[in-house]
DNA sequence: GCCAGAAATAAGTATAGACTTATATCAATG
DNA sequence: CATTGATATAAGTCTATACTTATTTCTGGC
C-alpha cells in the first residue's frame, strides 16, 4: 500500500472518523451508521475504501458485517512520519505526554 | 492547523513530493519546476496550498521566491500518527532503524 | 417458502481539485 | 524606462470523489 493511498484515505475528515471509531472497537455498519450524520451506504463506502487500502478489516457474522481497525495498515503513514515528522527532542517530548494520556 | 488539511495536502503526490523535496532544502519555484513534470503555475499552486496549511514557508528575495519546508507544520499529523499509529513494540524498533539510517 | 433486516451495489449528482494556457505583477538589469 | 525573467493569479477543463436514493443480495427467523 503506498502512503498516497494512506493520506488519501484518511483525507476525508468522515472517512477518518469511521477509522478512529473502529479503533475503539470492532463495530457492524448499523452500530456505525448510528454515529454518523450520512447514510448506509456512505458509510459502506468509506468502509469499503478503508478495506481496499489495508486500515480495516471485515468479519461476516450471519448477516452482520463486524469491521475492525487494523493498526498495521498505517504502517506506510509511520514510516513516512518517522522519515519526515521528526523533530525529535519535541517529538520526544510529545510521545511522552500521549503515552501519559494512555497509559496513566 | 487541522490534522484534516494536513492529510488532504499531503494526499497528492506531486503536492508531497515537492515538500519531501524542500525538506532536503530550500528551493526557488524555477528550481524546484525542474523536477517536476508540471507546469509552473501547477508548482505555484501546490506550493500556496502547502504555505496555507503551514507545511512550507516562502521567503521573498528579489524576484525569487525562496521556499522552506515547515517540519513543525506536520505537528498535528505527529499527534495524530502518535494516538493511532502506535504499535509500541514494533514501532521502537523502527523508529532505531531510521534514527540509525539518518545519523550512522 | 416468505418476510424483515443488514449490507452492498447501481446510478446519478454536485462539488472539489489538479491541471492547463493566458495574462498580470513586479523586480532586476541593460 | 523598456525588456526580460520569476512568480502569481485568472479562467477554464476534466476527473475524482463524497454523497444521495433506489435496488439488489444475503441471511435468519417465523
Amino acid at each position: 500500500m503506498t502512503s498516497t493511498e494512506i493520506f488519501r484515505a484518511l483525507g476525508d475528515p468522515t472517512r477518518r472518523a469511521v477509522f478512529e471509531r473502529l479503533m475503539a472497537q470492532p463495530l457492524s455498519v448499523t452500530q456505525l451508521k448510528a454515529d454518523f450524520a450520512v447514510s448506509q451506504p456512505a458509510i459502506s463506502q468509506h468502509l469499503a475504501a478503508l478495506k481496499r487500502v489495508g486500515l480495516v478489516s471485515e468479519e461476516r457474522r450471519g448477516r452482520y458485517s463486524y469491521y475492525r481497525a487494523e493498526p498495521a495498515g498505517l504502517a506506510p503513514l509511520t514510516e513516512w512520519v518517522d522519515r519526515y515528522g521528526a523533530f525529535w527532542p519535541q517529538r520526544m517530548q510529545a510521545l511522552k505526554d500521549v503515552l501519559k494520556e494512555i497509559e496513566p
